[in-house]
DNA sequence: CCCCAGCGTTTCTTTCTGGAACTTTCGTTT
DNA sequence: AAACGAAAGTTCCAGAAAGAAACGCTGGGG
């Protein structure tokens, strides 16, 4: 199997992976929760390449997580907004949180406090 | 920011998705939900190449996600199983079997009853 | 006209992934 | 005893995806 078949595979945690299972998309979904909405801020987020981020963007929005709307007609500018499609996977995300801030403390040794 | 650079990102997402965020990881760990445990079981599992199912146990054992044990001596074989800080993550999957079976109904007419 | 902000796109290089064969270690068959 | 087969990986190479950074386009301000 490949991963571009997930898509159609029996097992709905593969069809769920195969959307947002690549390396990127859920730190995009991640910035949504956390509010971002436009291009620059996710891109500002200090994660992947715009290229990437663009490609991505327009994935979530052929799948309905996010939608793309118009939020400025004059100079064309858009955002991006979750769907409630997409905001049911925000538990699946606060699980990891939670899960990070558990078992993977950060090394550095950090001032908190 | 580099993806190899995540485990020691401020947001626990991030943190964790250092681990698990990669294409194949967190099918591995479907499987394992599964009670697959051998390494061939989970390569058959029609997932990724042998190659990089080595790599992805191999990282999961280190970050003690996984435990490695031998269950034979004589001809030495291993299996993997869940470490509590593994099944921790077993929620968030199952959010994403919910979401998947919800969102994205398979298109070939199935008969999973 | 030139510069700036916002939103991507293009180009080029490096790294990762996919597929299959190969290795190693025993236990079993002939 | 040599061949065979299973389990658990490793190695090799071509092709796909990711990373970096500059470029393009649109409209507003000075």
């Amino acid at each position: 199997m490949k991963w571009s078949e997930l898509n159609d595979n029996w097992c709905p945690v593969a069809r769920t992976l195969s959307i947002v299972g690549d390396r990127w998309t859920l730190l995009i979904l991640r910035d949504c929760y956390l509010g971002k909405t436009k291009f620059e801020e996710f891109a500002a987020s200090g994660g992947m390449t715009r290229h990437l981020l663009a490609d991505r963007l327009k994935r979530l929005v052929e799948v309905g997580v996010l939608e793309r709307r118009a939020y400025c007609t004059a100079p064309k500018r858009f955002d991006y907004v979750l769907t409630a499609k997409g905001e049911e996977l925000r538990p699946a995300l606060a699980i990891m949180k939670e899960w990070g801030k558990k078992h993977l403390p950060v090394r550095r040794t950090a001032v908190e406090g």
